[in-house]
DNA sequence: TAGATTGTTAATCGATTAACAATC
DNA sequence: TAGATTGTTAATCGATTAACAATC
């Protein structure tokens, strides 16, 4: 079994978004698409879908192109979508309570198996049918449970130290929503959800836009 | 004013973690910072820090370093957050509760100036002082009130149409957290959060650690 | 002045696009 | 077989890093 070959975080970030066209596709019984008809649904160019899906291998025919049931089902092995990943949301704020209601995750084999919190207010009231628990409990938890992915929804100033509790705990994956960038070991894997700095980004496009148009007024 | 100078996205999307960090400095009361120190908190190196900063003119200063306070006014003017952006929320479910109650934004000049929803069931709910509002009040809404941004939280199979509606009647930028690519004129800004696909990486991450973990155990 | 550190040019690296031979 | 389209190599483009002269 010779894997070995890296990929680059830039095909990576592409394939969610193959994933979702290919889940169209097959909605609407299409079934194959060549590199070129995919380009242009897209709008990225058929060199870079043949490029990306060959990392991976072959996984289209010569004067055929991709059958979008096998591409769709293989990027989904990519994606580790074949399996169940089981989580947990610590933080059952406005954002951790929204996640938990998003049964769209489910389908994909994200399965929420507890909700945790700080504040005592919020014990026992459930979302989704789940309790949320006190961090107390968390410990014992992650013990009787497999949990692969934490889901981390409380503010700023206690994200850090939550962090380091999970990875203590054992947990290896962490999907982090608080504004900071969690101090973790290599083998620990952190995915970021940054919303103000993607807020940022739009105000910037949008300034930028507006100070154009302001110099052709002026022009 | 010889602006001109495109910009590379990778440098606006660096922008709002400079901005971050910055800022926590200024809390810290720390009056100037070299790039090689900002390089080693930041974890990037201090060249393309220079590299970056000197895309909008020279900040820093030899020998000395940069002013914080200095750069981040800067950098809060070049992303546009000098100015008040009024805003709106359309969709009000989990999430877009969820971000009307996102506090810390109105901080940085996102002011919420109203809830939109296409369910009667919301009808009149107030959402942190808000009061939740009908589609069918929207066009005389942003007729008489200064919109820069719609926040799009509705699920996907409304989103597209939804967005439509909001460019119709002059919406020129959106924050898009519906699971599609919308279908926008050249002019008005996108920013999209995917966090499906942001997950979706995660997963990619665990199961790529956990395929090499079993290599390891299989050699 | 000597030391520090930027601004900026040049070198390197990586990612995207173009081209085309291989092959279904 | 002829046509279509991939897989893959080569060329281009852009972004990052290294180096150093300018200058505070």
């Amino acid at each position: 079994m010779v894997e070995a070959k890296q990929i680059s975080k830039a095909v990576i970030k592409r394939l969610p978004r193959y994933y979702r066209y290919l889940g169209e596709l097959l909605e609407e019984n299409v079934e194959r698409i060549s590199s070129n008809d995919l380009s242009r649904k897209m709008h990225v160019t058929a060199s870079q879908i043949r490029q990306d899906l060959n990392n991976f291998g072959g996984f289209g025919q010569q004067g055929y192109g991709y059958n979008v049931k096998y591409l769709y089902t293989e990027i989904g092995k990519i994606l580790g979508l074949d399996t169940v990943h089981p989580m947990i949301i610590v933080g059952a704020g406005n954002l951790g309570q929204a996640l938990a209601n998003y049964s769209d995750f489910e389908k994909r084999g994200f399965k929420l198996a507890g909700i945790f919190d700080v504040n005592p207010v919020l014990e026992g009231i459930s979302v989704r049918g789940i309790e949320i628990r006190m961090i107390s409990e968390l410990p014992e938890f992650l013990k009787n449970n497999h949990i692969e992915i934490a889901i981390l929804t409380l503010p700023k100033n206690k994200a850090g130290e939550m962090a380091d509790i999970l990875i203590r705990n054992g947990i290896k994956a962490i999907w982090n929503f608080a504004h900071i960038d969690l101090d973790t070991p290599g083998d620990v894997i952190v995915e970021n959800v940054h919303l103000s700095e993607s807020l940022m980004r739009l105000s910037y496009n949008l300034s930028q836009y507006q100070r154009e148009q302001d110099e052709k007024n002026n022009a």
